[in-house]
DNA sequence: GTCAATTGTTAGAATACACTAACAATGTAG
DNA sequence: CTACATTGTTAGTGTATTCTAACAATTGAC
C-alpha cells in the first residue's frame, strides 16, 4: 500500500502533468512545498516502486502502475467532496480540505457507499471529473470562458485551479456550475469580460477570473 | 497535532487504564502489535510531551491532556461508527476498521456534522459511550450478563470487547442493542445460561458470551 | 556563445517510528 | 529464599521522510 505520502506526491505528480505536461522537481516542489532535495531523493524511492520513471535533469513520468494509484485517489478525494456537498451539506468551498485527508483510507466499502448515496457522479463539486473504479478519466469538453468571443452562449461546468477564495467570490456573485452567460463585451485592454448571468443581470469580470472559469458553449 | 501513531497509542493506553487498572508496556505491546523497546521508547517519548508520567518498571499512567487528547480520538471513532451506521447503511460489524482510520482525520467541521446528523448520540453503535467534546466520558450503568441472576429481567446495552466475530454472533441470532431478555437458567457446571429473548424463544448461550453482553437491569 | 538564472543533484544530518538481540529487574510458586 | 517466568530496558539498526548547504547542469537572454 502506498503511504499516505506517497499517494500526495502521486496525487501532485498526476495533476501537474494533466496541467502542464512536464513535470520538474521544482514543479513538484513548489506544488507540496517541500524542499527540492526531498523531492529528489522521494522521485528515486518511487522509481524503485515502479511508480515513475526517473532519469537524471529529465522530467518526470508516472508510470501506468503511477498514473493509476493516483487517478484512484483522485476518485477517493472527488467522491468525498461530492458526499459532504450532497450529504452532509457542506459548501463547496468547504470540502476541499477534508477530502485532503480523507482521501487516504483505505477502506473501498467506504468510497463505494459514499459514491451510491450521491448517485454514482461523474464529476465533482467543482465540475472536475471523478476516475472511474479502474482509474480512467472521462475530459471534459470545455474552454475558458476567457477564450470566448462576444455573442457567444455558455454554461459553466468547472473550475481550474479551484482555490478557497475564488469559490468565495462566486458564492457572493450567486454563481454556479451549470449557470449560463453571454457574452457581451470583451475589453481588448485587460482581458476582463462583460456577460449576462442566467439571462439576466449583466455583470463584469476580469480576465483572472474569466480564466478560471470553465464553460461549455451551448448549441 | 499529535500524529496517527501518537494517537493510537493514546487511545490504547486509554482503553486499556479503562479496562484493567494498570496499564504496563506488555498490555501495549500486546494490544498495538508493536514490540517491547518500541513501546518502551515511545513511553520516553509520550513523557516528553506531557501525555503521560513514565518511570522505569512502573505502569504507565496517562495525564489529564493525554486522557483529554485519548477520549477526543474516541469519540471521533465513536462518532464516525454512528454515522457510518445510521447515515450510510453500515452493519454495525463493518464500522470499526474504517472508523480507525477515520478517527484521525483533523477536520473538525467534519465530526460536528456527523454529530448534528446523527442526533447527537451519546452512545455508538456497540452500546459504548461516546465522550462528549471537552472529552469528558459519562460512564454506564451497566453489569455482564453473566452477573445476573435467575428470575431478572435484563436489557442488553452495549459490548465489552466487541470483536467483528462476536457481532456476527449475535447478528445471526437476531440480537441487537436494546433487547429484553429474562434469566432462566444459571447452569453452575459452566456459566451457561438460558434466556428469553425478547419475551420469546428461549436460548442458551455460553459463559463466553455471556461475559461480554453489558445489561441493564430492568426495573 | 557567454553569463546568469533556474533547476537539479549530492552529501550529510535530523526526526519519527519500528525492529532484534541481549540483558536486567520484578514478581511468584514452591 | 531461590528459580523461573514475566516484564522492562538498553544498545544498535533500519526505513521513511524531511531538511540545509554546497555544487553542478541546463537553459534562456543578450
Ligand atoms: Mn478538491
Ligand atoms: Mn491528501
Ligand atoms: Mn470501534
Ligand atoms: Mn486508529
Amino acid at each position: 500500500m502506498a503511504s499516505h505520502t506517497v499517494e500526495n506526491y502521486l496525487k501532485a505528480l498526476f495533476a501537474l502533468a494533466n496541467k502542464a505536461g512536464e513535470v520538474g522537481i521544482s514543479d513538484l516542489s513548489d506544488h507540496l512545498a517541500v524542499s527540492k532535495p526531498s523531492v529528489n531523493s522521494m522521485a528515486k524511492a518511487l522509481q524503485q516502486d515502479g511508480f515513475l520513471k526517473y532519469e537524471k535533469y529529465k522530467p518526470l513520468k508516472l508510470t501506468s502502475k503511477g498514473k493509476k494509484v493516483a487517478a484512484l485517489v483522485v476518485r477517493k478525494h472527488r467522491l468525498t467532496e461530492m458526499f459532504l456537498v450532497e450529504q452532509m451539506g457542506f459548501g463547496w468551498d468547504e470540502v476541499h480540505d477534508i477530502a485532503e485527508q480523507v482521501e487516504h483510507v483505505k477502506a473501498p466499502a467506504f468510497f463505494d457507499r459514499m459514491d451510491e448515496l450521491v448517485g454514482f457522479p461523474t464529476v465533482d463539486p467543482h465540475g472536475s471529473p471523478i476516475p472511474d473504479a479502474h482509474g480512467n478519466v472521462l475530459e471534459i469538453d470545455c474552454v475558458k470562458l476567457s477564450e470566448c468571443a462576444v455573442g457567444e452562449k455558455v454554461s459553466l461546468v468547472g473550475l481550474s485551479q479551484s482555490s478557497k477564495s475564488l469559490l468565495s467570490f462566486l458564492d457572493s456573485h450567486g454563481i454556479a456550475l451549470g449557470h449560463t452567460f453571454g457574452i457581451l463585451v470583451v475589453e481588448p485592454f485587460d482581458g476582463s469580460m462583460t456577460v449576462e448571468h442566467q439571462g439576466a443581470e449583466a455583470r463584469t469580470f476580469s480576465l483572472k477570473v474569466c480564466e478560471r472559469l470553465l464553460v461549455r458553449k451551448e448549441a
